[in-house]
DNA sequence: AATAATTTATTTGTAAACAAACAATAAATA
DNA sequence: TATTTATTGTTTGTTTACAAATAAATTATT
């Protein structure tokens, strides 16, 4: 009785879903934290252009990982919000430029320590140990 | 000169934005194999169907980890493909009871050797024995 | 039975995510 | 200079995600 073995896919050992419940999560701890103020992706905006002082749509979408159709409403929303303001690139006609306005500056200031406290929820399940090795192996698979 | 050391926040360096990109890397790879057939949520509903033969929404909710609101859209438009059978359940009148048409069940036949494949493929920056240890630290997360 | 509480599902609205097609500008080449 | 190629950005459409509000049916309580 040398029977094949059937090879069962259970959802819940992909990847693929793990990954995604983990996202979720996280999702869930920021919306606690800051959904009132940001989502993930304007903060990270936020974050990423006051790094850089001023940046263009495509240079942003590289620097936070985000499609160039993303980048347009998220950016949209937070010049609707006064968070960022843009001006035309005076050496490239097709770009323009965005930066943090002052409101923008102040709420990022205000919310970074949140961040990090969010960083830090996200992180509890793991010991300090496990934390490194696991950061280290997920960096291998983005 | 014993100043206050000045935190820098690196968005790179937070988890949930290293989640998130695994995340994005892992849903190319699957838009590349199966993108033309399904999305990584329509194939794990049909899956999660067929294990069960038969769930409510708020099942199927639960063992997609899907919000009930999501769940309505990715089986309204699985409906719409005859991927999936729907009855009214006759023991509670809330309920429409869910199961695979066998158009359904074909693709999920036809799908789930591309699907080891999918997840085979976002792991394989990591050997096996990392394999193990990440998918440990992972579900922690989540 | 009548009322209240719970469960289940639906609807609406906002925000991402990204493919695909298109448009505009700049840079390279003929 | 004229033409081609590459870069950058926009628009449209589809899908996922979920909060919040509502509705409908069931179950528990009085």
């Amino acid at each position: 009785m040398t029977g094949k073995k059937k090879s069962v896919y259970r959802l819940e050992d992909q990847v693929g879903h793990i990954l995604r419940r983990a996202n979720q999560r996280h999702a869930a701890i920021f919306f606690d934290s800051l959904g009132q103020k940001l989502t993930p992706m304007q903060f990270a905006v936020l974050v990423k252009i006051g790094d850089e002082d001023e940046v263009s749509q495509n240079l942003l979408g590289r620097l936070a990982a985000m499609d160039p159709a993303t980048v347009q409403g998220v950016v949209r929303r937070l010049r609707e919000r006064g968070l960022i303001a843009a001006r035309p690139d005076p050496e490239d006609g097709r770009r323009s430029l965005w930066s943090l306005s002052n409101t923008g500056k102040t709420l990022i200031q205000e919310t970074l320590s949140e961040a990090e406290g969010i960083t830090e929820r996200t992180l509890k399940p793991l010991d300090s140990k496990e934390r490194v090795t696991f950061l280290r192996l997920l960096r291998k698979l983005s």
